[in-house]
DNA sequence: CTATGGCACGGATT
DNA sequence: AATCCGTGCCATAG
């Protein structure tokens, strides 16, 4: 149980136990700020020089020998190396992600989002103006979102709302054509304004986006037909020039082509809290994984602090103790958090690695409730540990954990192979029974769910291989 | 009559 | 306790 490695560490309490599971559920970037703010307001703690690995110069986990060199590199890949890997680097700037890493296929610039689209800007505003544009441009999120709104801006810089939002405009032009805007329907639109002006596009394809924007997004073409009173065909070609040509997250990269480079359709991840690689780059080696924590060096308490406590003045001392015991709390807390992720790992990586070699036709059908009996931990502990977070896998794809529990996932891919190596279309029944001949047995009405998950049209609209680009 | 989508139910999962 | 997911039944389109 849960209990027994708390016991190991101190005795349980109350709050020791919802304070690591709060921390458990953060995000690596979340988990950042925490301990940024816990470390400015708690004199009691502190953070100790980093440490750094004398062969390989990587930093080093809190305690112990670099988790890479010290290990014989063998080549066995059934067991991974698992360590809390020590990344300050990602998380720091103004909460704006700069390059991620060096195996980072999705970023495209290399210095960060908010100075590029700046320098493009600048030369068009007088300078009280360029101060709200850097301003706009530091509430973005990863995706090149705008986190504030118009009037918060206005009222900050005592300007009016349309001066604002004539900036907003401006931004939006730069190159990742749609930065700046509020949601993924607005940079849409946007970008499909500036295309227009150099090339035909589809007449409906503003109506679409404007008015139906979540059937878009979730491939809904016939739905999406009938809300637009046109042909299946036609709504098929408007998403298909819509997913080729625009780009929903300005600021990261594409979005929904069925085909090779990754990306999910409903959702981009951000900075991932896993990193999933082979040991040397080569793929023959044993798997590495490292747990990013956000941070330069060790955290620990203040050995001063703990002195001087000693000849503290009568009424400071219950301050200064309270603020010992929250110190203590909360690196004990880390700890346990980092504890629990490893473990989780280690048992994760292992049943899960033919998914992570060879991708998601051999995932695994596995549930949270599955894992946690193993560790001996909670259910919701592994739900809360894997909600939210984003793993990176070796082949630098970028994917919710969740996925890893998806257990529909290999059936889908199966589906999809056997559509796209289908010469004359086949009804749901029939995909149903060839699904079932490859040990996939699910019912016709379940096909037609998966195939509606895929964004894959019904037998009857799917003959012509290739479709007109306008 | 066949293929498919909608609605809703029940069991599993979180 | 709330939510998600697979499925069955039924209506509708072709």
């Amino acid at each position: 149980m849960l209990q027994t490695h708390y016991q190991i560490l101190r005795p349980l309490t109350t709050a020791h136990l919802a304070q690591t599971m709060t921390l458990l559920s953060l995000t690596a970037e979340e988990l950042h700020q925490t301990i940024e703010s816990e470390l400015a307001s708690n004199p009691a703690l502190e953070l100790v020089e980093e440490r750094r690995c004398p062969t390989c110069s990587r930093l080093l986990p809190p305690r112990g020998n670099c988790p890479i060199c010290s290990r014989p590199q063998g080549t066995t890949v059934d067991e991974p190396i698992v360590f809390v890997s020590p990344r300050e680097d990602f998380y720091t700037g103004s909460g704006i992600s700069k390059e991620d890493f060096p195996e980072d296929n999705y970023s495209t610039t290399t210095e960060d989002l908010p100075t590029y689209v700046l320098r493009q800007v600048a030369t068009e505003l007088d300078p009280a103006d360029r101060r709200i544009a850097a301003y706009l441009l530091t509430h973005l999120d990863e995706d090149g979102f705008l986190t504030i709104t118009v009037m918060e801006v206005a009222r900050f810089h005592h300007v009016l709302p349309s001066g604002v939002e004539a900036i907003i405009r401006l931004i939006q032009r730069a190159d990742p054509i749609g930065v700046g805007s509020s949601s993924p329907q607005e940079a849409l639109l946007v970008q499909l304004e500036i295309l227009a002006e150099t090339r035909p596009v589809p007449p409906l394809a503003e109506q679409a986006i404007r008015t139906s924007m979540d059937l878009l997004s979730r491939h809904q073409y016939v739905d999406l037909a009938r809300s637009l009173k046109i042909s299946v065909r036609q709504a098929q070609e408007i998403a298909r020039f819509i997913s080729e040509n625009l780009n929903p997250f300005p600021g990261r990269s594409h979005w929904g082509d069925q085909r090779q480079p990754a990306a999910a359709a409903t959702q981009v991840y951000h900075h991932p809290d896993i990193l999933i690689t082979h040991l040397n780059e080569s793929s023959d080696n044993r798997l590495v994984v490292e747990i990013i924590m956000p941070l330069a060096g060790t955290l620990r308490i203040n050995p001063l602090f703990r002195q001087s406590i000693r000849q503290a003045s009568e009424e400071k001392i219950g301050a200064w103790k309270s603020d010992l015991e929250r110190a203590s709390l909360f690196v004990k807390c880390i700890q346990q958090r980092n504890h629990t992720m490893q473990r989780l790992m280690q048992r994760l990586v292992i049943l899960q690695q033919d998914f992570i070699l060879h991708g998601e036709a051999d995932l695994k059908p596995l549930t949270r409730a599955q894992i946690a009996g193993e560790l001996e931990v909670h259910e919701s502990t592994i739900s809360r540990a894997v909600s939210n977070k984003a793993v990176q896998l070796p082949n630098g794809r970028i994917v919710p954990m969740s996925m890893f529990f998806d257990r529909s996932l290999n059936v889908r891919t199966a589906l999809r192979t056997i559509i796209e190596a289908e010469s004359s279309p086949l009804s749901d029944t029939e995909l149903a029974s060839l699904l079932a001949k490859q040990g996939y047995v699910v019912a016709r009405r379940t096909v037609a769910k998966y195939r509606a998950m895929e964004g894959i049209l019904p037998a009857h609209l799917r003959h012509n291989r290739s479709t007109v680009v306008a």
